[in-house]
DNA sequence: TCGTTTGTATAGCCAAGCTATGTATACTTG
DNA sequence: CAAGTATACATAGCTTGGCTATACAAACGA
């Protein structure tokens, strides 16, 4: 029972909210992705990281990483800063460019979506806030077993 | 936390989210994407529909739905019924072998997810459940302005 | 020094999204 | 009822985000 009902919460809470984003990304004009904002929201959540680590937060391949973090060095949004102690890495951080377009697109999306929030309870805002914190606290968490096998 | 401002809410829920997708995909073994979930998902919501109107709910281009549901189609998780009425359309509805796989990756979901979310407690299960009925009310809603210039 | 490990980059593929356009059926109207 | 318009789905061709496999360069260890 409860593990049916944890089941059943996960299930529609990912499928359910992979509407919101398309929802969000039909009524915004904003022709950016979702990794974008998703990659920039890690590094001002988590501060400076190596590409790598960025990667595993993200919970994307390394190869895939350095594809998004070379696009967003030519927006200006990050940027790339040479680890003095290996020469191999580099150390992203979110450029205040960055930032201010993350702040953008929300209050785009705010705008986009607020005929469809107008009625948005006050109580129903904080249990969404609260979700959200439910869900980071985990993201957060499980970085430390984000490294390969998992294998917690 | 932040304050419970609208924009920042929304903007969280859809990056956070986002991220959640993302790890739901890497801790799952399934090779099926997000798009299929979703798809057979508001099959099972809303029931049989027109691809085009399957497309609207979805906040997908038709194009990107009849290449979907064709897919699904040769999987067998869908099914195309020819529309009495109208030689150019098709009714689309889940075939049951499609609602089981649905099923059975959010149990693998769940599984997989299981150690991140542990220690969830009743209350914020709850919480959770409580934020998918309220997003899925305002999508469901959503479904009218569908059609072309979001309204206004 | 030389092999091994590690951090990032490159190559090449697939899937999901898009716009533009094609084709067949339905509708409307003179 | 013929002909033009509108509608429903399919196809073509592109872009991008994701992946694996692999290459390269720097660090590390024996």
């Amino acid at each position: 029972m409860q593990h049916d009902d944890l089941s059943s919460v996960l299930g529609e809470l990912v499928s359910v909210n992979h509407r919101l984003t398309r929802l969000a990304a039909s009524v915004t004009g904003s022709t950016e992705s979702p990794a974008v904002w998703r990659t920039i929201s890690v590094l001002r959540d988590v501060g400076p990281l190596r590409l790598g680590e960025l990667a595993r937060i993200s919970r994307v391949s390394q190869p895939t990483m350095t594809k998004l973090v070379h696009a967003l060095d030519e927006r200006g949004w990050i940027r790339r800063i040479a680890d003095a102690n290996d020469a191999r890495a580099w150390l992203i951080s979110a450029d205040p460019r960055g930032l201010a377009a993350l702040d953008a697109w929300r209050e785009e999306l705010a705008a986009a979506l607020a005929p469809t929030f107008a009625d948005l309870e006050d109580d129903e805002l904080a249990t969404l806030a609260a979700s959200v914190e439910i869900v980071r606290t985990r993201l957060e968490r499980a970085r430390d077993g984000a490294a390969a096998g998992v294998a917690a």
